[in-house]
DNA sequence: GTCTATAACGCGATAGAC
DNA sequence: GTCTATCGCGTTATAGAC
């Protein structure tokens, strides 16, 4: 295996480990953890089983680096929130680049729905060290938009679930919103519409007609 | 087994079907379909695993039963909203049953959010047969209250959408919650105000005081 | 580094005594 | 109806040839 004392990891190394997460992220978000098998994860990669546990420790690795390489992913909209820009086109700013990640990257949103939803049991030391402060943080910043009597009163924890919920809810349920809107339609244009209506009724804003 | 011709299932029969299905909502809820074992099901009902698969026909059997079962409970929320009701009144207690299904019924929440996370290979007749036209009527309901002038311009799909990722989201995330908020609060009361504040504004509702 | 073959284990399901 | 014991299969992981 690669030790963790080698120095140099190979390019092939580097483009393999890349491949296995590729199809590893495929499977486990289709299947969850349990559900996914190393054949499967093998098939899709073009890799024997094997040579795939030559680069990982396990399926357990496998799973945890896909997490551990997500975070950061999943956390820089919320981390490109401006305390100096104008509160409400921040965070409306902040649900459209939501929405959009739910729409380019729904594997990685299922991944993480099917961890949260089975407690965190792997990525909750991540979530703390990591997910907590930026949370808090964004969340004195909202805060002190409403105390400065920019932004209404509301409840900034909870408007940062309400973004999670309904931008993440196009990726993870999008099974359910097939059936009920019909395969053929993207909704997400109608979506952005309606979450950019209904958050910018929240913090007063009048209709925005155009948003970048 | 009992059999389908078997003309009357006795008070145990009955009894020992419940306390199955209540242990094995336990466990699919928690680790998914693929994740639950029988044993885990057996221990949490306190019987043997011979004797689970008397009553059952296998794993799947338990899973679907299960699914069926929600299905009315779930939608039962949704059925009572009233076309011949006030529509913000309707649209806002039913953003609150559904917040009350979600602290009441957690384990129901993620054993559907599990179901439909993976494409609902299971549930998706069930869902086609009785969600669907309920929900369009629904929809039809509230386009019909926006063509009265009784509602501001808005999506139907998307505004129910955006009350199913809100409410649902304190169950299905819940230990992501936990992480952010602690442990000690339930945070529904906040999430509640929060909720009615903000679908109330997109409604176009002054301050709602209280709500029954 | 990558493969074939297989070991070790856990799981769903069945057989058969009581 | 309920149990103990066990089968057969699928899965993770390893051994060893190349």
């Amino acid at each position: 295996m690669p030790e963790s004392t080698a120095k140099k990891p190979s390019r092939i190394q580097r483009r393999n480990r890349r491949v296995i997460l590729d199809a590893a992220l495929e499977v486990f978000s289709k299947h969850g953890y349990r559900g996914a098998t190393l054949d499967q994860i093998a098939a899709e990669a073009g890799l024997s089983k094997p040579n795939i546990l030559y680069y990982f420790n396990g399926k357990e690795d496998i799973h945890v680096t896909l997490l551990s390489q997500l975070m950061e992913t999943w956390l820089d909209p919320l981390v490109e929130l401006d305390p100096d820009g104008d509160p409400r086109r921040e965070i409306l700013d902040y649900v459209e680049r939501k929405l959009t990640m739910s729409r380019e990257l729904p594997r990685e949103s299922r991944l993480f729905a099917n961890e949260i939803l089975q407690g965190a049991p792997r990525i909750e030391p991540e979530l703390k060290r990591h997910l907590k402060p930026l949370f808090d943080e964004k969340c004195t910043v909202i805060a002190g938009w409403v105390a400065a009597g920019k932004l209404p009163p509301l409840d900034p924890q909870h408007l940062i679930f309400s973004i999670w919920a309904t931008t993440q809810h196009y990726a993870d349920f999008e099974a359910q919103a097939q059936i009920l809107l019909g395969p053929e339609t993207d909704p997400r244009p109608r979506a952005q519409a309606h979450l950019q209506a209904m958050f910018g009724a929240l913090l007063d804003l009048p209709e925005p007609s155009a948003n970048g």
